[in-house]
DNA sequence: ACTAATGTTAGTCT
DNA sequence: TAGACTAACATTAG
């Protein structure tokens, strides 16, 4: 389930791996993944040729910056890149292969196959779904404090939906997002509305605080993440809530909580995230 | 052997 | 229109 920090981890591995390198041929095993052209025959049409210059991140997207082109790609739950010899056995799940005219092959394998592709010529990629809706992460340099908290304010919802919403902060998600509460102090059932402009700005710098020590980490490996170089993630230990039901809060002593906000699993100090 | 839970987003319904 | 709900899918825990 990567969120911010581990697409920012697979990110800082994969460019190390394919920067540089040139396409020869596309395979494409689950047509459903490649969204943008309609026609899949055309992405593979037009990938050939193209050299990789570089991968940039925004929220929980991966964008390949080719010759002509932009690939966007979501990861969702499960989805994983690596990079290996055309020769190596292929792995279980492996839906999208580019193959490089090196002899080596980008593959991306998804067990749940919820993952996305999108390709755009260069400079449209923003113009239209899935980018044009979403929001600025806390990590962009232009951010707009202010902006998400309008936002949040003018919104009857409770403020774990809020945080959610990629159109509203991007970049967290569930396990960053009770993370966050946590530090902030803030009970996940708060409604936008009942919350302070002090609330707000704790749980923005909270947010920063937690995506920062997570990237520093490697990310959060909870069931299945790995990076693009097949290591796990740390940030797990630093966990205070996110799977820590009935233990001691480390800051009270009162046992975490676990409850469902609309259908997700929500973890929480009740003692400690109490203020509005 | 069945059922529920897992997490992210887009699309649909109200 | 904002918000609630569900589908897309596979695996695993109970």
């Amino acid at each position: 389930m990567p969120e911010l920090p581990e697409v920012e981890t697979i990110r800082q591995t994969l460019r190390q791996l394919v920067v540089g390198k040139t396409v020869e041929s596309v395979a494409v095993h689950w047509p459903k993944i490649i969204q943008a052209p309609d026609d899949v025959e055309q992405f593979k049409q037009l990938m050939p040729g193209q050299t990789i210059t570089e991968i940039r991140r925004k929220g929980k997207f991966l964008l390949f910056d080719l010759t002509d082109y932009v690939l966007v790609s979501h990861l969702r739950m499960e989805g994983k890149y690596g990079v290996y010899p055309k020769k190596d056995k292929m792995q279980d799940h492996t839906h999208v292969i580019f193959s490089f005219t090196d002899g080596t092959e980008l593959r991306y394998r998804d067990v749940r196959k919820f993952g996305t592709m999108h390709l755009f010529e260069k400079g449209k990629e923003l113009l239209d779904k899935p980018l044009v809706q979403l929001a600025k992460d806390p990590l962009e340099t232009d951010f707009v404090i202010d902006l998400f908290k309008e936002k949040v304010k003018k919104s009857t919802r409770v403020i774990k939906n809020i945080l959610l919403d990629q159109t509203v902060i991007a970049g967290l998600g569930n396990i960053y997002v009770d993370e966050t509460l946590y530090l902030a102090g803030v009970h996940p059932l708060t409604k936008g509305t009942d919350l302070s402009d002090k609330a707000l700005d704790r749980i923005v710098d909270a947010a920063i605080e937690t995506l920062e020590k997570a990237v520093a980490q490697g990310g959060t490996t909870i069931r299945s993440y790995v990076n693009s170089q097949g290591q796990i993630g740390m940030f797990q230990q630093e966990l205070k809530v996110y799977g820590q039901t009935e233990k001691p809060c480390q800051a009270c002593g009162r046992p975490i909580e676990k409850i469902k906000v609309s259908g997700r699993g929500t973890h929480y100090c009740p003692n400690c995230q109490t203020q509005a």
